[in-house]
DNA sequence: ACAAAAAGTTAATTGTATGTTAATTTAATG
DNA sequence: CATTAAATTAACATACAATTAACTTTTTGT
């Protein structure tokens, strides 16, 4: 993750809620707070958070149904959810489960099996997004730090440009990207380039990596195939 | 998932084997059992299973040392694994993520909790495929956003047209279309082909496809047959 | 059974997307 | 600020998908 993760933490018990807040700060992450569903919701579609710690029992509406409602809200249904149940009682485990969370924690709350979660959970969530630095095709690796590609153990090191669209396109292997995606992506959306700019960088990875590594799908796009 | 998910099952001790493979069976996976952590990354190779649920405890090579092997092999480092502690320690629990997993669970075993678990996390886990729009006709499998039709596991990429008019006819299997309809949906009202535009491409795909898939009904149109 | 219509087939043609190379502009580096 | 490399453009070539054309086979109705 190379920006700071969103935690929102939602509890009615201002003293859970300044401990988790004062630790997840301390882990690194940025944290939101609230003390109940509805204001919940609310902060989290302003806010966006890339998780939410959920406490089960709350006065009003508690974290089930809270968790059931951003479930349902498009641009909230695919944040993390980690419910902080009172009693380790199967049942409300089970519950939350099927509400949509992600993860369970019992209280009293041991704050390293917390963090471990929230960075587990993390972690798997960005799976696309992870700087792993190395991705690895076996054949061919692709070393992000350093801007090269390893092939066969010889190291090819490539400009700019050329290695962003091949990171973008090794991103989703056996994936096709049109090509409107890959200049909005690659290029972004402001600066408009030439049409065959694209091909001659095609042209120049394969030039350097084999040709059997970047395919052409006409009329579509590119993929790149492993 | 429209097809059984896959798990592995590693512990050295037969009976939780036992019990754990007859009621993960009952719930609709597909499993498969372990021993020992060697032998359940070999298994894992050539499985590639969803989920592997991997005792800590293990003589030998032991269920965090195997779960750091696993996700060093680049085929394997995305299955899931779930742990099986034998004591609610916090130790072995978050050694256990950071080694890589992506849930835990204590002996003994309450079931629900483990299947609780299991959905979970495959369902998390799917979201990528359920994103993927691949029609599965179990045969043959349409991958809409690769322009690729997988025929026993084989990939034939398709040129768009060809692509499109499989896509159109496979959106309402064993329904037949008229010629004119194809030619509406697929080709735009605007664009005037001739007659034997529609029968050329039919021709190309069954050539790719196979003769059965397709169905001539003469005088009225072509259907997609499953 | 025969003619007429519909669909199948193959090869040739056409058109467009992409490939390619070299020249030019832009950006990075010492 | 000069030098060098990278990115982009331009101009042209190529490849292949899409379509058409010409011909054959199958179906259907009388």
């Amino acid at each position: 993750m190379d920006t700071k993760a969103k935690i929102l933490i939602v509890d009615d018990e201002p003293d859970i809620l300044e401990f988790l807040k004062y630790n997840l700060i301390k882990e690194g992450f940025e944290v939101y707070t609230s003390t109940n569903g509805k204001d919940a919701i609310q902060k989290a579609k302003e806010i966006i958070p890339d998780l939410i710690i959920l406490d089960v029992m709350m006065p009003g509406m508690d974290g089930i149904e809270t968790c059931r409602e951003i479930k349902q809200i498009n641009i909230l249904k695919n944040i993390l959810i980690i419910f902080l149940s009172a009693r380790a009682e199967d049942y409300s485990q089970i519950a939350g489960y099927d509400a949509g969370a992600d993860d369970y924690i019992t209280k009293p709350i041991k704050l390293r099996i917390l963090i471990s979660k929230i960075k587990a959970l993390l972690k798997r969530f960005s799976l696309d997004e992870i700087k792993t630095n190395i991705i690895d095709f076996g054949e061919i690796k692709i070393d992000k730090e350093n801007y090269t590609v390893v092939k066969k153990n010889i190291n090819i090191s490539l400009p700019k440009k050329e290695f962003e669209l091949l990171v973008f396109l090794a991103s989703k292997p056996n994936r096709l990207f049109t090509r409107d995606e890959i200049m909005n992506r690659v290029w972004g959306t402001s600066t408009i380039v030439g049409e065959r700019t694209l091909d001659v960088h095609i042209r120049k990875l394969r030039e350097k990596l084999g040709d059997d590594l970047i395919k052409t799908v006409k009329g579509v796009g590119f993929k790149f195939e492993v």
